[in-house]
DNA sequence: TCATAAACGAGACGGTACGTCCGGTCTTCTT
DNA sequence: AAGAAGACCGGACGTACCGTCTCGTTTATGA
């Protein structure tokens, strides 16, 4: 009793009630992926998924605002195998590595479904397009940091626009992914890489 | 039929109902874009459009299949002011102007939200998706068409991958208007001018 | 042309649009009436009355705000098999005739489910209350000009409470039918005529 | 194990734990009739009950099974004030003062709403009818003994169908009730008490 | 005095129905 | 035949409520 009471920064009530389940949890971001990948033709539906899910739907718009969200957090659930950031000493092998490991992941039709339909919800959602911008915006640092290290050691000219380098990083991805017109060749990392290199030096 | 087709000077046919009113056509095509610049946050609905246009719904779908068809058309005419193919004789000189009028066009908010929409319209319909990747091509081409000039010419190495540059430029412009989070700045042309070419001589 | 333009009084426009379709409203009748008769035990839902009569739900609640509003309207429609308002010049055999023809109306399955589902949508929905009012009130005028009939011409006292015999009818009526502990034996009109005339006299 | 299982007398099994607490009981109660008068329009939830009363939603479905049950017994507790069964000696004093509690009972706002409730928790809920009958039966049961008291006593006919008497009187109650069509006015005990007697002899 | 057991407030959960919204089609009358 | 008006089917949306299920806490025994 007396600890309770005494308890001097005693902020937030330890809360009570049933707490969430993580089992449901897991299970819609599971279903809403596994819904993505299979259905073909895709109006995913949120009924469909708390369906597929065993759960109900009001378990799902307790925790997401929107249909989006849960999308969003699938995502950032299944890439967080680390985008790397990788530090060899040359600019050249740094970048290559990086953008290998992130077509990488874009080839992975989970992925892309994922980030294919965040891009419709994300129009028309102003609050998914925050996320989602929240969620490029990691991946935009990882590379920019990448580019200082090389623009530190001169390996990029001193004046070099980065944002411009980097926004031609992923525009070529997402640009290929929505549009779809040519796909993340094994050979792509390698020859970007030259390119923006020599491009920007 | 043959009635209608040989009326050259169509004088008087008998010609039971009524044409084609193109007031109508445009009614819709406007109300369609101011619908999209005004509403800031924007379910554009067709029945809000047809509303706006003074317009039945089904003289929409008379003429177009699809919602998604009806932003397409908009940005079509309104981009008609076409894409120049300038041809200067020199490779910079050429792309840089290309540029400057692909992203002036893209600066404007009419054209800035109709791509944005489309590209919402057309993932789940492939129909939208088919025409959207249609009107691309035609620029895609123009620009390659100014690429293989170059190449021609000497200012681009023989094994350059053409399609790569032409992603590269088109990934920028759709992926700054689609995430927004940067804009396109006057000296942009000129710099990502200089960026591909020497990244791929 | 000039007959709808010479219309004087042509006060409101002739009603542009495709009308109401009359095959639908049947159609969700019936399926109302079905459902409430064949489902026993009987959450008829307004999905479920739609899928039935193959209509769209909206259709559904364009025309009837609440779903007590169509068994309402379904009731009528199934009761306009008038009462009678028999008139034989003999208070006994008047009200015996009307009682008669009243319970074998209740005794109809289809009959007594709607006036128990109406009863039950009627509390919790102040609306449909009032229209179960006003379908019920017909019905209590009708009696109640029976009655005035028989007490003209002396068979009733002259201080006689007509609305109170009427609502001793109208609840025996009710009360079997919701609380469904006693039948509507054959017997019971004469019963009832006996009992309520020597009651009043 | 064996111990709990040979217990063949099981006489008193010691009931270790909490006991039950009878002010939440109470306060469930309360809450329940305190909704059903204030909220003039009233879904009246079982959340909001429990947040009435300060208490758990799973104290309240450990001690009644269903909604309904608790209005029953908010209602049962409030009507304990015993119908009387009088017995004067005389049929008419014992019903008019039967007549005149009972109605008087019904004319108290909280005995009304919650009459009204039940009869619509009992539709669709055949547990609540159930309740809801029994409930109802005994009431009938003590009418009933009074009539067959002044049957006895030849104040009404040998072949009278108190069954009909009995619903003669619960019918026009329950018909006012629900059907809020008119009053329990002071002197309609004694007219219904006239009537029926003399409408029975 | 402590272990066991039940009841408690809180609140998340699965499920079902609700009433609204939109896309694309159909129907009516007018032009 | 084409147009404006607007009803229609289908199907997703987000909310509300019911009755169940955990949580951690509190209160009563019996060992």
């Amino acid at each position: 009793m007396s600890d309770s009471d005494s308890e001097p920064a005693g902020k937030h009530r330890p809360h009570t009630g049933r707490r969430r389940n993580d089992a449901a949890h897991e299970a819609i971001l599971d279903a809403a992926m596994r819904l993505l990948t299979t259905a073909g033709g895709e109006p995913v539906t949120v009924d469909t998924i708390a369906r597929e899910a065993g759960v109900g739907k009001q378990t799902i718009y307790r925790w997401w605002p929107t249909k989006g969200a849960i999308f969003l957090e699938a995502l950032t659930r299944h890439a967080r195998i680390e985008v790397p950031s990788p530090d060899t000493g040359s600019l050249p092998a740094d970048l290559e590595q990086f953008l290998t490991a992130t077509f990488h992941g874009a080839n992975e039709p989970a992925t892309a479904s994922l980030l294919r339909t965040l891009a419709a919800e994300a129009s028309g959602n102003p609050y998914v397009a925050e996320l989602l911008r929240e969620f490029t915006q990691t991946r935009r640092d990882a590379l920019n940091t990448i580019l200082e290290r090389g623009q530190g050691r001169g390996e990029l000219a001193a004046d070099t626009d980065l944002g411009l380098m980097v926004d031609q990083v992923y525009g070529l991805l997402w640009y290929r992914l929505l549009l779809g017109n040519a796909p993340f060749t094994p050979g792509l990392a390698k020859r970007l890489t030259r390119t923006l290199i020599s491009g920007h030096q």
